[in-house]
DNA sequence: AGTGCGACCCGAACGC
DNA sequence: TGCGTTCGGGTCGCAC
């Protein structure tokens, strides 16, 4: 998915554009991207306003007041505002409609991305909001925290830092990214991760995330945030998507291998 | 409880 | 040119 400097930028974008606006309606071309209740997601909508979009993890929370609208984009999910007169694209699903003739559509080419319409009170009672680890970018990420998190599994780090229990917010190329910055090697366990290895990881998080939400994110392949804002973070990638190429630091090759499954970059000589 | 893996989708890239 | 196969930025649920 975009990871969380990607949402981050979607969120800023989108603060932009939609805050405000008076919904007039909701059409929903997919109704499988609808966790919650379809008849209440269009119902309670429309005549509300999004008045603020937060963010917690990878989840983007548009603030209706009462309720909040839970947005995950998954792995291509990306929002687009356009006049409401233009032609719908075949990859938008969910189209919501501004008393200005605006549109705010939802584009996900796989299909992959989820919506959740909740009271605000019931928020702690979504499961995957409720287990959301500790984001990057927030200073009670110690490498005490995650020592005690990471030191009886038996994980490899790379599987264990995209778990969004532990931190919230990285995802296959910032978790590449990271241990790459801490010389860390992907398919080491967490079992075997030193105190001292935690403070690299922790310092290495706070910093690639910093510096992607600078960039406006990272463009691979399809991603390009809302309204075809393009992230410049590709620039800086040391080892992602970078198999045979020469590492940036000693010009070692860089190579692929898969970790639980995951496409995984490192360089063998910096990352032992 | 912890771990591994298929499923969810579709388009792009690749092999023949 | 065309057809089949493989792969993927994420997460969930099921089986062991």
């Amino acid at each position: 998915m975009p990871e969380i400097a990607e949402v981050e930028t979607v969120r800023n974008t989108l603060k932009n554009m939609v805050l405000n606006k008076t919904i007039k309606d909701v059409n929903i071309i997919y109704p499988k991207m609808i966790e919650s209740d379809i008849k209440d997601f269009k119902n309670i909508l429309i005549g509300k306003k999004f008045i603020d979009i937060k963010r917690i993890g990878k989840w983007l929370i548009f603030d209706l007041g009462d309720y909040y609208l839970l947005s995950h984009l998954r792995m291509e999910g990306k929002y687009f505002v356009k006049e409401h007169n233009e032609e719908i694209n075949k990859h938008e699903h969910i189209i919501i409609t501004f008393t200005d003739n605006t549109d705010l559509r939802y584009h996900d080419t796989r299909k992959f991305g989820r919506m959740n319409l909740i009271k605000k009170e019931n928020l702690n009672e979504v499961e995957a909001i409720k287990k959301q680890g500790i984001e990057p970018i927030n200073d009670n990420l110690t490498k005490e925290y995650l020592y005690e998190k990471i030191h009886k599994k038996n994980l490899p780090i790379k599987t264990i830092l995209l778990d969004q229990t532990i931190i919230s917010g990285l995802g296959n190329i910032y978790a590449d990214e990271v241990l790459f910055l801490s010389k860390i090697n992907p398919l080491k366990k967490g079992s075997d991760i030193t105190l001292d290895e935690c403070e690299m990881i922790k310092k290495s998080a706070k910093e690639v995330i910093e510096k992607a939400i600078l960039c406006g994110g990272t463009t691979i392949k399809s991603y390009t945030s809302s309204l075809g804002v393009t992230g410049r973070f590709q620039q800086y990638l040391m080892v992602h998507k970078r198999e045979n190429e020469l590492c940036k630091n000693c010009n070692t090759s860089i190579i692929r291998i898969k970790v639980g499954g995951r496409s995984t970059y490192y360089c063998p000589n910096c990352q032992k």
